[in-house]
RNA sequence: GCCCCCAUCGUCCAGCGGUCUAGGACGCCGGCCUUUCAAGCCGGUAACACGGGUUCGAAUCCCGUUGGGGGCACCA
């Protein structure tokens, strides 16, 4: 049988690495097996929950290049694939049970059980629900009038028994497992039975997700079981966390993943680094590319340990995957975002010069937001200097001499090439018996604004005569 | 408090009883290259948490300790 697999996030929040890691590895095994893969909305919710989030977290899927083949969106057999309309389902669901026994009505109020939780933990006792409206007889609770809940009337005693396919069996004692809420007093279900359901509902063969629902899977189980649904494989991917081994956060590392995607990071190279956060190929390798992904990617390979997300090394990684980018590729990529920096778009002629420089540009850019400022020199009319860069570069002795000497033998330089440019500085060091450092370094800041720049014959040849000439002689007056 | 999960370099991953004086990658350090910065190349640093077993033989199996994490809601 084709595996069905789904990731269901809820929208109270921009889509989380761990999520999108979560939702990769849902695909990928979709993918290998050439099964189902399907995204559906855990929008239960109402209050938290909001469209900007929810579109954001199908933007980041599509964004890792994850395509759902049934869900939100592009529909499928089992429509609708948002829990927020499938409320009657639930509930007709929960009534079933009722009629069953297999669940019943709980009288007692959230005050009450707060109390008793309270009470339990300072004595030692587990703070689950004690089961004590489940003693009421099913006629004498269906007469009444006052408000309940409903809860699972869990089998006790009892054990559930599961191989999850990446941690090995998994056993927990229903004494350790309350007669757990289904349905709220207001008549909406808990994620429990919604989440559930819907895997029975949507024919779920394997069930992949974060190590923090592994507790409650024996509760999935069992609705899955009372409703007489097919058994589910489960796997509980590790956790993600921050730097210092603390949840991931704003301060240590971005939850969102979009703030990667606005750093500059390149689809390809998170899908990479999130691959091998937790799974291995199988031999040691680094970068791997999608296709090897999808052909031997195995659960049962999947790693037990908690992962610390490393920024450093995405950023590496990008920076392969960045210089492994088409010329025309990482130009189309970068163009919209030297636009945005300069604040207009650039013309023809620019367009063609940025494509010029940009092959230097790639390759020692790491983030894909690091190349408008290194090109900005280029296309605007006044730098700004480089504080630090003047001072250690500019004011040191023979300075001026450079640079008025560069400024003759530019202004008469007869053709405006990176060949000839070079040509007629290196001659200038030589006359003047100057080491490259510390005859070229007064250009370079003197037309780039800073000591670090792109290659500097290949920009001034991009920068144009007029241009290089006109820094040269304001550096001069400046001096 | 109770239940569950996890434990190899700072980090990620390899290792699934002998081939381990433990391998790869990032980071870090040093060198080469060099017009700056990168990139590239070369080299180095660095780990089997601890204690008991099992076994002729344990990083690998079992138990315990310690440490880390998760869960115990009318949140998802």
């Amino acid at each position: 049988m084709k595996p069905r697999v789904r990731i269901a996030p809820s929208p109270t929040g921009f889509l989380h690495v761990g999520v999108g890691r979560t939702a990769l590895y849902n695909w990928l095994f979709a993918r290998r097996h050439g099964g189902t893969f399907i995204v559906r909305s855990d929008d239960t919710d109402l209050e938290r929950s909001s469209d900007e989030y929810a579109e954001d977290i199908l933007e980041g899927l599509r964004w890792l290049g994850l395509d759902w083949d049934e869900g939100v969106e592009v529909g499928g057999p089992h429509e609708p694939y948002r829990q927020s309309l499938r409320l009657d389902r639930y509930r007709e669901v929960a009534e079933g049970f009722l009629g069953e026994g297999k669940a019943y009505r709980c009288f007692c109020t959230p005050a009450e059980l707060e109390k008793r939780r309270e009470a339990a933990m300072a004595e030692g006792r587990p703070p689950g629900y004690d089961g004590r409206c489940r003693a009421i007889p099913a006629e004498e609770a269906a007469a009444r009038t006052d408000p309940f809940s409903t809860r699972f009337a869990v089998p006790r005693p009892g054990e559930t028994v599961f191989a999850d396919l990446v941690r090995g069996e998994v056993r927990i004692d229903h004494g350790n497992i309350d007669d757990f809420v289904i349905l709220r007093s207001d008549g909406s279900p808990t994620y429990q039975l919604a989440s559930s359901v819907d895997d029975v509902d949507f024919e779920i063969t394997h069930v992949v997700r974060g190590e923090d629902l592994l507790s409650s899977t024996p509760k999935h189980i069992l609705i899955g079981e009372a409703m007489g649904g097919p058994p589910i494989a489960y796997a509980h991917l590790s956790l993600l966390f921050g730097p210092d081994g603390k949840k991931l956060s704003k301060r240590h590392g971005d939850t969102a993943l979009r703030a990667y995607r606005e750093r500059g990071i390149l689809p390809e190279a998170m899908v990479n680094y999130l691959a091998l956060l937790g799974w291995s190929p199988g031999e040691d390798e680094t970068i791997v590319p999608r296709q090897v992904m999808q052909d031997r990617f195995d659960l049962g390979a999947v790693s037990r340990n908690p992962a610390i997300f490393d920024a450093a090394k995405l950023e590496w990684m990008n920076g392969v995957y960045i210089r492994n980018l088409e010329a025309a590729d990482f130009l189309e990529r970068t163009l919209p975002l030297v636009e945005e920096d300069l604040g207009r778009e650039l013309d023809g002629a620019e367009v063609a010069r940025l494509a010029g420089v940009a092959p230097l540009i790639q390759e020692r850019a790491r983030l894909l937001t690091e190349v408008p400022e290194q090109v900005r020199f280029l296309f605007v009319d006044e730098v700004p200097y480089d504080e630090a860069s003047w001072n250690k570069v500019m004011k040191t002795e023979g300075v001026g001499e450079v640079i008025a000497s560069a400024l003759d033998r530019l202004t008469v330089l007869p053709e405006w090439t990176t060949a000839a440019i070079e040509e007629t500085l290196r001659a200038m060091l030589e006359e003047k018996e100057l080491s490259a450092r510390k005859g070229l370094q007064p250009i370079r800041v003197a037309v780039s604004g800073s000591s670090v720049s792109p290659p500097l014959f290949e920009s001034l040849e991009s920068l144009g005569r007029t241009r290089t000439l006109a820094r040269l002689a304001g550096v001069a007056a400046r001096l």
